[in-house]
DNA sequence: CCAACTATTCTATATATGTCAATACATATT
DNA sequence: AATATGTATTGACATATATAGAATAGTTGG
């Protein structure tokens, strides 16, 4: 029985606007390709950034973990921080250049579903209102 | 080592194009919903409206593993198609009234994704281009 | 009978996600 | 000095989802 993605819609009084829909994690890697694109940073920062962007629920480890993993791609680069800041040590993430092509092609995706979208919101409404 | 959702904009000549985005698997079931609140059909014809949405590059077996989810959830209801066409028997799907309420509130949400994408293209194209 | 098209299901395997706990450093409080 | 609080990141486990291909099956036309 599905619970998160599939089922997400589902949720009533209890979790909505608590808990993010399928459509929302599967931004979170351009999003955070996005953020990076502008400077370089690390997690702990992108985390807050992230909430500007509309995207509040997204557990801090899942964010690390998507770091992580496009370091293993290869799309961005970590280095530790040098200047000592109020805290433990921390990964500066910055896109490489692949991570640069990455986004560009993410970015053509981004309008593509924003297509999609704006398709699937007006023939919902042609029922409905229509007006 | 990640490569499917995670990883999928990396495809160069090989896939781009032919292999969907997280993003887009996201949207199959508000897509279906939103589909079967026009009329209720089976599974095959819904395969052929998807496309006319512009998700084209979406597994059958995916849509139908998507229909009996939903069915499990309720959202949907399904009865063998009585009249006889072409081909074996086939499962017509139709909503059910929690499915309209689903369905409202993954409207919703596809509004809130809207909103989400505008703003991270907004902010991606902030740095380049700018015009 | 065979091919081609319509239609759906199953199974194996690979990936992703959610959640919680652990670790760690720095600074301020008692 | 012990403790709490805020900053910062990692690990491990269970569960959910995705992908692809094969299997099954009825219908129509040659």
């Amino acid at each position: 029985m599905p619970r998160h993605r599939r089922g997400w819609a589902m949720g009533r009084e209890n979790n909505m606007g608590e808990r993010h829909s399928p459509v929302t994690i599967s931004l979170l890697e351009p999003a955070l390709l996005i953020l990076l694109s502008e400077h370089p940073q690390h997690g702990y920062t992108l985390l807050a950034e992230l909430q500007t962007l509309g995207m509040r629920t997204i557990h801090p480890s899942v964010v690390y973990r998507t770091l992580r993993d496009m370091e293993l791609l290869e799309w961005i680069q970590s280095d530790w921080d040098t200047d000592q800041t109020q805290g433990p040590p921390r990964r500066i993430y910055r896109l490489t250049s692949q991570g640069e092509f990455v986004l560009t092609s993410w970015l053509n995706e981004l309008e593509n579903s924003q297509e999609m979208i704006k398709n699937m919101l007006a023939r919902a409404n042609r029922q409905n209102g229509e007006k």
